[in-house]
DNA sequence: GTCAATTCACATGAAAGAGACCACGGTCTAGTG
DNA sequence: CTAGACCGTGGTCTCTTTCATGTGAATTGACGA
């Protein structure tokens, strides 16, 4: 038994670097948001008629991951709903992340979790969808009701589940004579809103509003601002917050990634025992995030997602030339015949490799070679130093 | 040399199937009074 | 008589397969200068 006691004990002797961490986690709402002012008070404006019990209009947001979104609808909203408590106005505000699987990534779910959130109880499965419909409508339709729904993510929903649920949703206004409902669509893809039904298109985006990434001193802000809150005093070495930002700025100016670096350099930081955050904690860091997501896909993702991966690595170990969709199927049958697997069809794997890329696993591009067809040029997004330790893991999950 | 047709190796789409999960309603069974 | 067990039906959802269609540029081959 090793002597756990000392080893505790001497953590907690040990000064923390953080005095509140939530505030560099991801799914804290700040009370300040900087440089994004103008944002706050068009929403705010918009929103503001259903303090008098008006629909406001239906409002769409735009930008790239990181941007502030979320934070910015998730903080307004919350702003209207305290407002709409101290003068008992009924106004409910629903958030869903379409983006989470088996939470609202369809239709079904969609309107389950809206009756859930009204205390309705909905199976998880089992009816069929307009049943669903039509009890989540009776229920709700008893009282008078202000609804403001956040659909998190919309183009994964659209995408996944067509464009029908949000015709549904915009007709409740006029089927239901007690509910209001508005909407406020987030979405990463700027084009998405190109291939819905026009009648749809034109009902949901009354209002629309584009976030711009941050560039690095916006993101500094940010940064030190938070900073300020969750660390103590003099943890942060000069230069940190700024190379941080360099990283997100770097990356399409996502605010999110800024503060998880600087949250997990701190972890890290904080393990080895030192007093301080250094430069060189960032470069780990990053590293650390990186490997995580991997391991994580690596864990979550079904077999032959693995195999899939672990093919790609296979591959890509052999030679340095760039690999195409072919190669890899190949290898990925041997793989399959090995481990005693039915190998899928290429049709899948083709898939598979697609998704892959947008977990940001790989970077696969599709290329013309001419004369010589069409594929997918496909090259690792990870750091080269994981590799043999991912593939590691990989192959031991498949006993291999 | 120029130009359009050809051709490759997949990409991309649509539809449909398999199998897991689940609710509901009806029927059967065993226990109870 | 009734509660619970046990179907069968019909629904959703995910992962796949099957079939069909699309596609970008290197190559080819005809054409004219």
């Amino acid at each position: 038994m090793v002597e756990l006691n000392n080893f505790f004990n001497d953590y907690l002797d040990q000064e923390p670097l953080f005095k509140n961490k939530k505030v560099l986690q991801s799914n804290y709402t700040p009370s300040t948001i900087p440089h994004r002012d103008e944002h706050v008070k068009t929403i705010a404006g918009i929103l503001a008629p259903a303090l008098r019990m008006e629909k406001p209009s239906n409002l769409f947001l735009y930008g790239k991951t990181g941007t502030g979104k979320t934070v910015i609808s998730k903080y307004v909203t919350s702003q209207i709903l305290q407002i709409a408590s101290e003068k008992k106005l009924p106004i409910e505000i629903i958030y869903l992340n379409c983006k989470l699987k088996r939470v609202a990534d369809t239709e079904y779910r969609i309107i389950s979790q809206l009756a859930k959130e009204f205390g309705l109880d909905i199976p998880p499965t089992g009816l069929p969808t307009d049943e669903v419909y039509k009890i989540f409508l009776r229920h709700i339709d008893a009282e008078k009701k202000l609804i403001i729904l956040v659909l998190d993510e919309i183009d994964q929903l659209i995408k996944k589940a067509g464009d029908e649920i949000l015709y549904n949703l915009t007709r409740i206004n006029f089927e239901l004579k007690n509910i209001e409902l508005s909407i406020i669509g987030i979405s990463n893809d700027l084009l998405f809103m190109d291939n819905i039904d026009p009648r749809v298109k034109s009902s949901l985006s009354e209002e629309e509003l584009v976030f711009s990434p941050y560039n690095a001193l916006q993101i500094q802000d940010i940064l030190k601002e938070r900073a300020k809150i969750a660390f103590r005093e003099g943890v942060v070495r000069e230069g940190v917050i700024e190379k941080c930002a360099a990283y997100a700025a770097r990356e399409h100016g996502d605010a999110r990634r800024a503060l998880e670096l600087l949250r997990v350099s701190g972890e890290l930081a904080e393990r080895k025992g030192k007093k301080y955050i250094g430069i060189e904690d960032i470069d780990d860091a990053e590293e650390k995030i990186e490997r995580d997501r991997v391991l994580d896909v690596v864990h979550t993702q079904p077999k032959q997602f693995q195999l899939t991966l672990l093919s790609i690595l296979d591959v890509s170990d052999v030679s340095d030339e760039p690999i195409f969709t072919g190669d890899i199927y190949e290898v990925y049958k041997s793989f399959c015949s090995k481990v005693g697997l039915k190998p899928l069809t290429q049709r899948r794997i083709s898939d598979i490799i697609a998704e892959l890329d947008m977990l940001g696993i790989i970077n696969a591009r599709v290329i013309s070679k001419g004369r010589y067809g069409r594929t997918r040029e496909i090259k690792l997004g990870i750091p080269s130093s994981t590799i043999p330790n991912i593939r590691n893991i990989l192959k031991e999950g498949l006993n291999l």
